[in-house]
Parts: C-alpha cells; structure tokens; sequence
DNA sequence: GCCAACGTTGGC
DNA sequence: GCCAACGTTGGC
C-alpha cells in the first residue's frame, strides 16, 4: 500500500464535493507523469492527501483512498468532453484515471506555507519550487508527519 | 491579474 | 533530435 498527493482546484472539484457525492473519477489528468502513476503505481487501498489548488489558503484539506485502481479515462474520446484528446481510443488509450473515495475531512487546512516551513518536508516535490505535478507519491515518513499537523 | 516555471508541440 | 513558440499550472 503506498501514499500519495493528489492535486484539485476547489472551485472545480473540492474535498466538500468528494465528502457528497463520496466516490469520483478522477478524470480530466492530461500529463504523463501523473498518469503513469495512475495507471501503473495505484492500487485499490492506497490513501491520499486532498490538495486544494488555485485558491486562497493552498494546502492539504484531507484525505480521500483510491477506491479503483487505474483504468482508461473515457473523457478523453468524448468530443463533447472538456477534456476531449483525440489521440485517445477505446482500442488505444492515452489517458488514465482512477476513482477516489472521500475518507476524511481534516478540521482546518493545513497550508502550504506550513509544509514549506517543514524541514522534514523539503523533499516533497509540492515544495520544491516550480513543481507542477498534480499526483505525486508521498513517503510513509513523509505521511506521518503531515498527518501530525493535522488537527 | 501577473508571471515564473515547466511540459508539449511542431518546424526544421 | 534540437529548440523556439506556445499553453498551462499555480503561487502570490
């Protein structure tokens, strides 16, 4: 089982979204980095934080579990879709998701600017600056931590 | 809204 | 295969 970061923007698609509707595709990840990770290092049971993005406080909001291991992302072959890519096939997918379950809520986001101030953080690609990846994995060490400012 | 950093595209 | 142009991400 392994631990992960996992990106959104809070106007699109938040944490208190996930809390009701519970599980989601996470669709929509055009990079193939992400998707690699998506299809190839995610399995059913892996756990989450919930980054909130583009927004006022950046920061970890929660977490969610992978609640279906990486399969192809049907969004990418519907020309109706936002995030259509014509390049991706039923016979031949490009795109990947996974779907998420909502796990928990924590009380107050923890901010971005307390990871960074976080020595013990300072190898997680989301401080290093420039960084863009919207899945990354996180260590075990790496989530204890977390998880002790939290709450 | 600005803009730095980065990934992708496409001409050559 | 190089690299300039372009689009996107995402903090501030």
């Amino acid at each position: 089982m392994s631990y992960w970061l996992m990106k959104s923007e809070p106007d699109v698609f938040g944490i208190d979204d996930l809390e009701r509707v519970r599980v989601e595709p996470w669709e929509g990840v055009r990079n193939y980095q992400a998707r690699n990770m998506m299809r190839d290092e995610m399995q059913e049971g892996d756990l989450a934080f919930f980054y909130h993005s583009n927004c006022k406080v950046p920061g970890i909001v929660g977490i969610l579990r992978i609640v279906r291991a990486g399969y192809p992302d049907d969004s990418a072959w519907d020309p109706e879709h936002t995030y259509h890519d014509p390049r991706s096939t039923p016979d031949n997918p490009r795109w990947y998701r996974v779907d998420v379950g909502f796990e928990r809520k924590f009380r107050d986001v923890i901010p971005l600017a307390d990871l960074k101030a976080a020595p013990a953080l300072s190898d997680m690609p989301l401080v290093r600056r420039g960084n863009r990846l919207s899945i990354m994995p996180v260590t075990e060490a790496q989530w204890e931590f977390i998880l002790s400012m939290a709450d």
